[in-house]
RNA sequence: GGCUCGUUGGUCAAGUGGUUAAGACGCCACCCUCUCACGGUGGAAUCAGGGGUUCAAUUCCCCUACGAGCUACCA
């Protein structure tokens, strides 16, 4: 066989040699060290948490490296593309703090190594292809869909391994006159790479999270060249990532079964491949068992899951951060007010089982994160994710902006700050008892106290209320009415003498707290009053004891 | 079915040929306390099972079970 010859009938027309796209694509410059990571995601449909996984490990390792983190669009699979997808990637992302060095835009793309959607690098692919031929290492396979079940039937009827390899693989010996006549008949073709293993042959590798790996040899004459002329994706990835220069690959675990080919490509090519990091997949419980996040199955895979609940950007990443690398945790009790970019990341921490997603954690840590925001930067990010999704509730911050910010500080101060804010849903439930559009009493009064008891606490504590009290002699007051009525003004005494008291204090406040809060459940009163101002005060006052009556 | 990867409390997990097997979330109890929180103290709870190797195995090897992935002209 004349490989030359069939390299030149199989691709006739392409404009550049390997030199040209060597010149074109030089080794990046960089200093030692410095490591260049990707996220190369398909077209498909939404982002997902496995993405935001995987694209904070790329971010922090080129970050913290002074190396190059970019992003490639996957675009190779015409009849599974969705519109928009790309843009919805990278704003999903955005949100989510994903910044790329150079990679593809929404609009075009920024960086020297592109284009970054491998639909507009065919051309590279078949020259690269091409070489493939020449070296006797690639030939055209014109088995259509039919031709391939027949194999893969005699296969599973002989019991044998299925797919296109070895003496089943029909069109590795076709002669350049079969070749040729085929090509005349306009057969379509796919290119398939020529595996060169011995039965039984392994490859090794060192993988970065997993450690030394020997796999099985790939004996699989697959393809690497659609009918398209497109390639599939793993021609596109040993490809791209040696012209681009990566040098930490992180891509999920389902790529270990591939591992082979690419390896055999690259050895093809001769070019060195870049670390490879295989990260497990996050998994979801189901009953008794678990399974891999599926995005069918799972909204709360989907970025946008969080970004309707209002959950904090911040407080995502932290809690996927947590995740990725085991000892981010016990970095952050030691640092818990350093940025997460002073944390050096490993790809050796990172986790080799799939971790299932823990809502509780998650809720836990934005709570923290919450923590750390200003009233003024909470009341911001609130209100513009009710903009979005919870028209309502914005209507209300924006008429309310004063006393919602007031109302978000209650008890932040200090060294034990109350951990009341979530994430956005939550907040907007959590906060309807200050505005007096969403205020309802809806928790029931005391049990301890009488129905009468409470119209008269109601009324004695309106009487003797005065704004101007500090915390102190508010409660002071309290206290003496609770006492007057024949209430503990310590509930310890209460609970020593429980027959000589009708209740203790904290019933006495309780009712006051439905009064003005509508729950059993409210950040500090006292506060919460200087909030409302007197009239409004009043007013909640003398509507409940109205409703009582 | 074949191949591959994985398995430490409920969850995330540290860890090592000899440890009282960290820590975090959650749970329970108590303390603090005007509620709820927050905080504090304490508690229950883990090396999937079985064989080896070894003086000694959670740690090394094998098998089994279970989970996951791949087995496409999808990525």
């Amino acid at each position: 066989m004349d490989n030359l010859k069939l390299a030149e009938i199989l691709f006739p027309n392409l404009s550049l040699t390997v030199d040209d796209i060597e010149a074109k694509y030089p080794q990046r410059q960089l200093a030692p060290g410095a490591m260049v990571t990707r996220l190369a995601p398909s077209p498909t449909g939404f982002i997902h948490l496995g993405n935001l996984y995987g694209a904070y490990a790329d971010m922090k390792l080129a970050n913290q490296s002074g190396g190059v983190f970019y992003l490639r669009i996957e675009d190779t699979d015409e009849k599974r593309e969705v519109p928009g997808a790309v843009e919805e990637i990278i704003n999903g992302l955005k949100y989510f703090g994903v910044d790329f060095d150079e990679g593809a835009l929404i609009d075009g793309e920024k960086g020297a190594y592109g284009p970054y959607r491998q639909s507009a690098r065919k051309e590279l692919y078949q020259v690269y292809a091409r070489e493939l031929v020449k070296k006797g290492l690639a030939y055209p396979c014109f088995c259509t869909e039919e031709d391939l079940a027949e194999i893969r039937n005699q296969q599973e009827a002989q019991k044998e391994q299925t797919g296109y390899y070895g003496r089943w693989a029909r069109d590795r010996f076709l002669t350049m006159e079969q070749i040729e006549k085929n090509l005349a008949e306009g057969k379509p073709w796919v290119l398939r790479f020529k595996a060169m293993v011995q039965d039984g042959e392994t490859v090794g590798l060192v993988d970065g999270i997993r450690g030394p790996l020997v796999l099985p040899a790939n004996n699989m004459d697959f393809v690497v060249l659609k009918a398209t002329g497109l390639p599939t994706y793993h021609f596109a990835h040993v490809v791209d990532d040696h012209l681009m220069g990566t040098t930490h690959l992180l891509r999920g675990e389902e790529w270990l079964s591939t591992l082979p080919m690419h390896l055999a490509l690259f050895a093809a090519m001769g070019w060195e491949h870049p670390l490879y990091c295989h990260t497990a997949h996050l998994m979801k419980k189901e009953g008794e068992g678990r399974r891999k996040l599926s995005k069918r199955k799972d909204p709360e895979l989907g970025l946008n899951y969080y970004r309707s609940l209002g959950y904090h950007p911040l407080a995502v990443k932290e809690y996927l951060l947590t995740i990725l690398n085991s000892n981010y945790e016990e970095w952050r009790l030691e640092h818990p007010t350093a940025a997460d970019s002073e944390f050096e990341f490993t790809v050796d921490k990172m986790g080799r089982s799939g971790a299932l997603f823990d809502l509780e954690k998650l809720n836990d840590i934005s709570q923290t994160i919450f923590l750390q925001l200003t009233a003024e930067e909470i009341y911001e990010f609130v209100l513009s994710w009710a903009k979005e999704y919870d028209t309502a509730y914005a209507q209300i911050l924006t008429d309310h902006a004063d006393m919602a910010k007031k109302a978000f500080d209650i008890g932040r101060s200090g060294n034990k700050p109350r951990k009341d804010l979530v994430y956005g849903a939550q907040i907007a439930k959590f906060s309807a008892y200050i505005f007096p559009e969403t205020f309802e009493i809806t928790d029931s009064y005391p049990a301890e106290v009488s129905k009468e008891d409470c119209v008269t606490i109601l009324r004695e504590y309106l009487q003797g209320y005065a704004y101007e009290d500090d915390n102190d002699a508010w409660f002071g007051k309290v206290r003496l009415l609770a006492q007057e009525l024949g209430y503990a003004a310590k509930p310890k005494d209460f609970k020593k003498n429980p027959d000589q008291y009708k209740g203790h204090v904290g019933h006495v406040s309780g009712v006051i707290r439905i009064a003005l809060t509508g729950r059993t459940n409210s950040p500090d009163l006292w506060e919460v009053q200087q909030i409302l101002g007197v009239e409004e005060v009043a007013r909640r006052v003398n509507n409940a004891i109205a409703a009582l009556n």
